[in-house]
DNA sequence: TAGATTGTTAATCGATTAACAATC
DNA sequence: TAGATTGTTAATCGATTAACAATC
């Protein structure tokens, strides 16, 4: 319990939900470490490691159960906690958050979203309807929100961040190009740098491309 | 030349470069090691061995000059080679990034956009029309185009990275959930992937919530 | 039982940090 | 010159891989 679990191992979590989720939809029950290693461009010894961070979930000479791994890996993730998000700015990234993201696939309910723009307010985008910001605190205060889901203009990052954080979430997941550290506060906050994807993207394309 | 560059190096270069980007913005002309670690949450020995690389640009007792530094970080990740870029598939993701993102800042030109939808094509999101995805071969004949990037539905991704594969392209920026592997074509495939991204947080909060 | 495959310990590999001579 | 800070070598730390006894 509370054994320190390191960053490389976390951010291979989802990639064997993911895995195993497929699995389980095409009807596969049993799974080795070395077939998991396989599929997802890792060693049979770091599987094997990996799960063993959190107790060990297989048989020797039988593999894992598919179901039961996971239903293991799901609980220590900590989807089907039923955490709740909110999108602040519904620009056309937040809505293609509305509309094309599952947000409950990865265990969460999409439960509000909130903009300046009065044109926006009341016009709903997949299943949720657009409030008007200035209700965000109220809002806040009456419904529990795990997760602010940050797709606001880079001049209102910071302050949207600051209030959010105060509001009581316990993470950002965070769109834009600012970086957070709200860790003082007790949020996580969790980037997505399109930028820093294509430079990383820019750097491997120009090195094929040097003489 | 021609040295190997880990990835954990690779990955640090686009925060250096938004970094100097910013100091040159404000005016700075001159940043150490121990700034920039300090800035960026890296050590400056750290900072020191990335440098060194590709070389050492710096100066004993003085340390770098912001404008050399960023000229070689440009050179080194590819920035101003005018590569050019085509977003496939103009939902909600597309547009977003077709209105938003700030191509350019990678050193990238958006020079085209393909859906199959009819009622999107002919359509300006940005400064780009949208084309006939049935026109795809033809674009990529007449233009060269260094990237695509994948914002279509699942059911139709790997049929389409496999053709523009074949179409000369040497990078993916790959929005989909599903993994690509096209290396051995010699197409560089970088994935943004939402759905890990929000898991690893849900991770971390999880963790706050144990008892 | 024989074969397979785990969980774990030990060995290796690579990345980060520390230290310091070189030098601006 | 004295102070600052680099580039690089060596030391440390952590993550990955290999090996194997345990056992289903």
């Amino acid at each position: 319990m509370g054994k320190y679990i390191s960053q490389s191992v976390i951010r291979r979590l989802p990639k064997y939900y993911r895995y195993l989720r497929d699995l389980e939809k095409n009807g596969v029950d049993r799974v080795s470490s070395s077939m998991l290693a396989n599929a997802l461009g890792f060693t049979a010894s770091q599987v094997r490691q990996d799960f063993s961070c959190f107790g060990g979930f297989g048989q020797q000479g039988y593999g894992y159960k598919v179901s039961s791994l996971l239903e293991e890996l799901a609980g220590i993730i900590g989807i089907n906690r039923r955490h709740t998000a909110a999108i602040i700015g519904v620009g056309n990234l937040g809505r293609a958050l509305m509309h094309n993201f599952h947000f409950s696939h990865c265990g969460f309910e999409l439960v509000a979203a909130f903009d300046a723009d009065k044109n926006l307010v009341g016009k709903k985008f997949g299943d949720v309807t657009v409030s008007d910001i200035a209700d965000i605190e109220k809002y806040f205060a009456e419904n529990h929100v795990d997760v602010a889901v940050l797709t606001v203009p880079k001049e209102y990052v910071r302050d949207v961040a600051k209030k959010v954080a105060g509001l009581g979430i316990s993470g950002i997941w965070n769109f834009t190009h600012i970086d957070l550290s709200l860790e003082e506060l007790g949020v996580q906050v969790e980037n997505v740098h399109f930028a820093e994807s294509l430079l990383t993207l820019c750097y491997g394309i120009s090195l094929g491309e040097k003489v």
